[in-house]
DNA sequence: GGTTGTTTTCAGAAAATACTGAAAACCGTG
DNA sequence: CACGGTTTTCAGTATTTTCTGAAAACAACC
């Protein structure tokens, strides 16, 4: 991060970014581009390539390709300016909606295959026709695991993904009481910029 | 890992192993502490270092250290045979105990650090007075993550940490319809055979 | 306390990942 | 279709992560 003027604003931006990309590196996306949509979140302004680079010192090469990839996840869009040749983006504002967006994308990239492998796994194994205890034992294993990781799928694809509501209403509904004070989530962060 | 015995049995462990192996290292966990525990659960069996390292065909001290780690992650237990100095490694068997045990341990170590740095970060935007508009869209955007984030650590904390229950009456209450094929996903990988 | 079998640690090596920068591709314009 | 501005690509390099192996620490035993 270039920045470190005293500006307690630009602070706690820094500080956003570096606490998103460490989480970001824990759950195996790119330090970097988990940066990037930091950065992009955090302001809600639409930036560009250059502002990018300057901001996180990063090279160009660097952010165009953290920037691909954040688009084709879904949490961040291409703009343009009037009269403007250079591209700019905006990262997804509404928390849900970027929420749904980033388990939508990891069940689909990590989740499924690791199901389509359990069932490869799973015919290896039963066509194999021997039946000692070991191998039904073996069987019940990956049985057990197709079972949750399908449960799984089926949750996620319920609440998160299509229709849009979902994720909200099951967290409202399974939080019965009080306990948190003073947020407005419904219609999330908001602020449309123009 | 070693074997390429055209056992059917082992062909399925071996794909196993390197199937929950690219899973683990997609989410942020070495690949080979993944693979020891694919290898453990699939065999279901207690298994020393060197059983570990052979199969695997990894270093002693990788073994260790994986083995390590997996205990503190809370889903590998030690055992020892009797008139046997070497240690043992089971895999806890039950899924869903499994699955608890990681999902607490990841909260524990990714969220709630991140919740502290909002938590810290608020303090610096707030503490800092001025309020442009700028500035309360900056505190609004921390804030619903901080909502988002404490939501989430509540659902995991009801839902999958403490007493036991949770999850799977969870799952199976939002999954009203039926849908779902030849699975008994009930009870929980059980199998605890003798 | 010495011996032996076993596990842990950790500095250095190897492998995997991410980043850079410059060249190539693109693209609207004149 | 040549030109300036802009984005993408990718070979080479740098950084980070993971792994090894041998030495040190343990621990049961005699």
């Amino acid at each position: 991060m270039a920045s470190n003027s005293n500006n307690p604003m630009t602070e706690a931006e820094d500080r956003f970014v570096t606490a998103w990309g460490q989480m970001g590196s824990a759950w195996g996306i790119s330090r970097t581009m988990a940066e990037v949509h930091a950065l992009l979140y955090i302001t809600g302004d639409a930036l560009c390539t250059d502002d990018i680079m300057a901001r996180l010192e990063i090279s160009r090469g660097n952010a165009s390709m953290s920037l691909r990839a954040l688009v084709d996840w879904g949490i961040v869009l291409r703009t343009h300016k009037r009269g403007d040749r250079k591209e700019y983006f905006v990262a997804e504002q509404d928390i849900w909606t970027m929420a749904r967006a980033i388990v939508r994308e990891r069940l689909k990239r990590e989740v499924e295959p690791l199901i389509a492998s359990l069932h490869e796994i799973r015919d290896v194994s039963t066509k194999s026709g021997a039946d000692s205890e070991a191998i039904e034992a073996h069987n019940a294993r990956i049985e057990n695991l197709v079972a949750i990781f399908e449960l799984i799928e089926l949750l996620v694809q319920r609440f998160v993904s299509p229709s849009g509501e979902g994720l909200e209403a099951a967290a409202m509904l399974l939080q019965p009481s009080g306990q948190r004070g003073s947020e407005r989530e419904g219609d999330g962060a908001g602020e449309d910029r123009p």
